[in-house]
RNA sequence: GCGGGUGUAGCUCAGUUGGUUAGAGCGCCUGGUUGUGGUCUAGGAGGCCGUGGGUUCGAGACCCAUCACUCGCCCCA
């Protein structure tokens, strides 16, 4: 029985040009937060349990998190979101932070679930959090950053949407409007965060059996339906129309359109799976037919902070993982070509390994990434490795090149090879690389 | 937790109603002598056909079980 080279269920090996990859998502990632003034942390990739037990209910944890209990008895779980993490830091230095707060963080989460396509169990997610602002300019500019990591990315307008809801408009309908209870309420809100994926007639007979044939006489389900039909502010119900809620995202939607962001619509039905968004939440839809899913999102949570016993922080934020960010870069042929950090392949010709050190440090101290071939082999096989390696050029160093205090500097893409001193050399490298 | 699909060489896959020593392309290794790659060319290594049972004179093909991978559903951070 020999032992199996597959990495574990889920979860992915990154080879040297599947991490650049990755690599290239974060680095664009971090440009464009850094942009806004979006600071960096990171945490302990393993919490107590009851962190997340407080927030998302024992069942879930239990069937959703890896956790254990460790040599001192603690029960503790392997992170399975950054939210409750991040919310616990801030609460911890509540009073001497500086606000608005803006933090962000690329951590790699794990949750126990069947793996199917853009749901793994580990996954990298970048999460984005502005603190301290309870009005919609905060909401504003988390929409922001988010769009502008897709415009750093080199994604078009046309490519994706910004959907935006407030569950404080549909807790307004649910319970001002429709006058359910909490339960029913809820029940409902999980309805609609189905509806694209059942059947139309099936979605309206469920919603339906919501309500009492009085409540039906009285309209109450047509007012449902037409909610959820509106496509921008003005056509909502009369009822909703001017409530806070509305005016806001109104509010919200006219300056995003004003600073550019001309693909953020309204919709009803964006929900998000999480109960402890309290206001705005949003979702970025790739456009491809093939691929017409949510991408991402977040929204606004006002309560979780204040879960640690200390005064509550406003807070809006999102978070964006790696594979389906991937997928949609893919998708869209938004992934450049990627080549190795490596500047040049040495070729060591002939048993020139220690008299080609002082070139070699050289070399390096100019600022070039240079890997050595030491291997002893023929020129033509080292070269094949240079090639297999992707590296743009190959330098030549034998007896005749030490003797006359040159190299050979080859572009393996062309053939084009130059006999040059050490400076030349390496401005012909370095131009290439910028 | 529920349902579908797929397991044959390192990779992508063929393998005819069950019939001799299981194939291709790519990749890999060694040559085609001197310090230069992708081409060409000659050769070579590499498979208990996922695993365990069963049917049969005979199984990579059929049946059962099991495991793995994969795509959906449920759920969603």
């Amino acid at each position: 029985m020999s032992l199996s080279t597959q990495p574990y269920k889920g979860a992915r090996d990154f080879y040297p040009e599947d991490k650049r990859a990755q690599k290239y998502m974060f680095k664009m990632m971090r440009k464009a937060v850094e942009r806004f003034g979006y600071e960096e942390y990171d945490a302990p990739i393993i919490e107590p349990l009851e962190l997340y037990a407080a927030k998302s209910g024992q069942e879930i944890v239990d069937e959703q998190t890896y956790n254990f209990v460790d040599r001192g008895k603690r029960h503790v779980a392997i992170r399975p979101e950054m939210t409750p993490t991040v919310s616990r830091m801030v609460a911890a230095k509540r009073q001497e932070l500086a606000y608005p707060l803006r933090w962000y963080s690329i951590p790699n989460l794990w949750r126990y679930e069947r793996p199917q396509r853009g749901r793994l169990r580990e996954h990298w997610q970048l999460n984005v959090d502005l603190f301290g602002v309870s009005g919609v300019a905060a909401d504003i500019e988390i929409i922001q950053v988010a769009d502008a990591i897709m415009q750093t990315m080199n994604a078009k307008r046309d490519m994706y949407t910004i959907r935006l809801n407030s569950r404080k408009l549909v807790n307004e309908l649910m319970v001002t409007v429709l006058t359910l209870d909490k339960t029913e309420s809820y029940t409902l809100t999980k309805l609609i965060d189905r509806m694209h994926k059942m059947d139309y007639a099936e979605f309206v007979a469920s919603a339906d059996a919501m309500f009492s044939p009085s409540e039906r006489d009285a309209g109450k389900n047509d007012v449902f339906f037409a909610f959820l039909k509106a496509t921008t502010i003005d056509e909502l119900p009369e009822a909703l129309r001017s409530c806070q809620a509305a005016t806001d995202l109104k509010e919200i939607i006219r300056i995003l359109e004003s600073s550019g962001i001309s693909n953020v619509v309204f919709d009803p039905s964006i929900m998000r799976g999480f109960d402890y968004y309290t206001d705005t939440v949003f979702e970025v839809m790739d456009t491809d037919p093939e691929n017409n899913r949510s991408m991402f999102g977040g929204g606004r949570y006002d309560g979780l902070v204040g879960l640690f016993g200390v005064e509550p922080v406003p807070t809006v934020g999102f978070g964006m993982g790696d594979v389906t960010m991937q997928n949609f870069l893919e998708s869209h042929k938004l992934l450049p070509a990627l080549k190795p950090e490596s500047d040049a392949y040495v070729v060591l010709v002939g048993d020139v390994f220690e008299q080609a050190q002082p070139v070699i440090a050289k070399l390096r101290k100019a600022g070039l990434n240079i890997a050595v071939d030491m291997s002893g082999r023929k020129p033509d096989k080292q070269i094949k490795s240079a090639l297999k390696h992707g590296i743009q050029y190959v330098i030549f160093i034998g007896e005749n090149e030490l003797k006359d205090e040159v190299l050979v500097v080859k572009d393996l893409s062309t053939g084009h090879e130059e006999r040059r001193g050490v400076d030349r050399t390496v401005s012909i490298v370095k131009d290439y690389r910028t």
